[in-house]
DNA sequence: CCTCCTTACCGAACGGCGTTAGGTTTCAAC
DNA sequence: GTTGAAACCTAACGCCGTTCGGTAAGGAGG
């Protein structure tokens, strides 16, 4: 090495994410992140193809975090409820770029993957494939849905703008301040309601070790 | 006037959304819109202020779209799934600028408007305040990630490509070709089981005409 | 008719963007 | 000591959103 070289790939990466946090996604520029390294932009082209290549690669290491093993215990309606929690957690770290990861989450190997789980999952619960693919993108839209139209980025704290215009909505609880809470628990409400809502449509289950009838 | 003005906000926010339409919202520059309207990007700031105010304009045009006439005839449920479903029909004929609509509901007349009387109904309905926005919250989870992370435009054509990697998805319904009704069933699937889910923890409803017991 | 003034558009420019081509420095290996 | 490649650099290209100062058109007032 000429000398102990300054960035790495996943240096570079960490850094990204760092900025699209703070600044937002359109916060993002290879100038600015060479600068927060400590070198001029063209630098970074040694390391990294392009600008969207470096994005998908920050959107794979945070989908990475994506936990798909409550499916392991035979029960659907448990495998996709910590499959949620897990999915919204990861996205919900980094809010900002969100929008990046929701454009073709089928484009991502593992966001396919975690998808492959899930739908071998469902088969094997004895819904049939297609039904397997609809709940999987049902989860999709519950998840990115609330990753993305959270509440927490969506009032502003000065109650009285609403109090008028909107008479209804003149309640506390959509100040920012508990807005957090209030996303946790909607999401918290939509998944419970929906997995309730499929169960009572739910296939006989295969009976994986007695016959209890 | 000089001559018959050749530019009109209605006619650039039309100009605007085609762009979008066609070649996304990274497709839209100033001097394109300007171009495909015959003139050249100066001229565009003698009507519109900004481009980011252009864009919410488009925005608000089209969440103008979006119907809660449902809830005039008093049941909940049925408010609740035609309000999501107008939602949804207006945000999937323009899905390029789901991303640009997602960002910060709350900060949009038009989408507070609404906002309001979905949660007014569904306390009048008899839900509480908290649980009326967190319904109707888990309503805006449902229609943006259905509408954001669509299936149409996940999948590739090439059927072998995901054959090897993913064992369990190798299914002819990912095809891009039925993509868009499998979009439009899992929709479906997704609000009937929330909202079925929802009627099984629903409050005592407020008897509006007799009191059958 | 001529002048004036507003309207509506244009040319040119600013700073910033992603990206590339072609240098320059540093250091290991021969 | 020379070679050579790795790692970073400067400079530039063509885009972008936006602004400033101009310029032509046509109605209003004399």
């Amino acid at each position: 090495m000429p000398r102990n070289p300054v960035l790495s790939a996943s240096r570079i990466r960490t850094t990204a994410l760092d900025i699209i946090d703070r600044d937002g996604l359109d916060g993002l520029s290879m100038r600015k992140l060479a600068a927060e390294l400590g070198v001029r932009a063209a630098s970074l082209y040694g390391h990294v193809s392009t600008k969207d290549d470096l994005l998908h690669e920050v959107a794979g290491e945070i989908l990475e975090k994506v936990d798909v093993s409550g499916f392991a215990e035979g029960d659907w309606r448990h495998g996709l409820t910590m499959c949620a929690r897990s999915y919204r957690a990861a996205l919900a770290q980094h809010p900002n770029i969100v929008p990046f990861l929701a454009y073709g989450p089928a484009h991502r190997d593992a966001s396919l993957r975690r998808l492959d789980v899930v739908h071998g999952a469902l088969v094997s619960a004895g819904w049939t494939r297609r039904e397997a693919t609809m709940i999987a993108a049902s989860l999709m839209y519950l998840v990115f849905g609330a990753a993305l139209s959270s509440f927490s980025s969506g009032f502003s704290e000065d109650q009285a703008l609403y109090r008028d215009r909107y008479p209804n909505l003149d309640k506390a609880h959509l100040l920012p301040s508990v807005a957090r809470e209030l996303d946790h628990d909607s999401f918290e409400l939509a998944l419970g309601a929906f997995v309730a809502g499929l169960a009572a449509r739910a296939p006989v289950p295969p009976a994986p070790t007695g016959s209890a009838g």
